[in-house]
DNA sequence: GCCAACGTTGGC
DNA sequence: GCCAACGTTGGC
């Protein structure tokens, strides 16, 4: 199993309208940047979790933790004209856009910013603080457990 | 296939 | 709202 951390506009899409979706979560759509998409593509795993992270906020910074449970999903969005993600070069026999379904599965006690991962050392690594504007990104295993550990402190 | 111009992201 | 970083587009 892997980790990442997927961002969201929390006034697009916060962390709480993921939890209080329905109990089959949300498409993850809307991603248009190759590297991110290849990533939701070839990458992620169903059962894989990931950070879901409030970005273009007051307070940027991880919310919560979700799960994957579907993959290989063609974006809907890209196919529906009436869509600010519409892209006429997709199609539904060669879909451009890939992307996975995640459901919640625990708010954060707190929200952990970005500003206080950048204070350890140890985070020092971390894809969000060397190449910020990648909208889906890996997090090690270390990372993961090191900024869980961050939450009771 | 280079690279200048342009557009977008996202922290501040 | 500014602007640095960086991804994309399109002329050549």
């Amino acid at each position: 199993m892997k980790y990442w951390l997927l961002k969201s506009e929390p006034d697009t899409y916060s962390f709480s309208d993921l939890a209080s979706a329905s109990s089959s979560g949300t498409i993850w759509d809307g991603v248009r940047n190759y590297q991110a998409r290849n990533i939701l593509r070839d990458e992620i795993k169903v059962g894989d979790y990931a950070f879901f992270y409030h970005s273009s906020c007051k307070e940027p910074g991880i919310a919560g933790l979700c799960m994957v449970t579907e993959t290989g999903l063609t974006d809907p969005s890209s196919l529906d004209p009436a869509s600010n993600y519409y892209d006429p070069k997709s199609s539904p026999d060669n879909p451009r856009w890939i992307t996975i379904n995640v459901v919640a599965d625990r708010a954060l006690k707190r929200v952990i910013t970005l500003k206080e991962l950048r204070q350890h050392e140890a985070l020092s690594e971390m894809v969000l603080l060397n190449r910020g504007r990648l909208s889906v990104q890996p997090v090690s295993e270390n990372e993961w457990d090191y900024i869980l550990g961050l939450e009771s402190s």
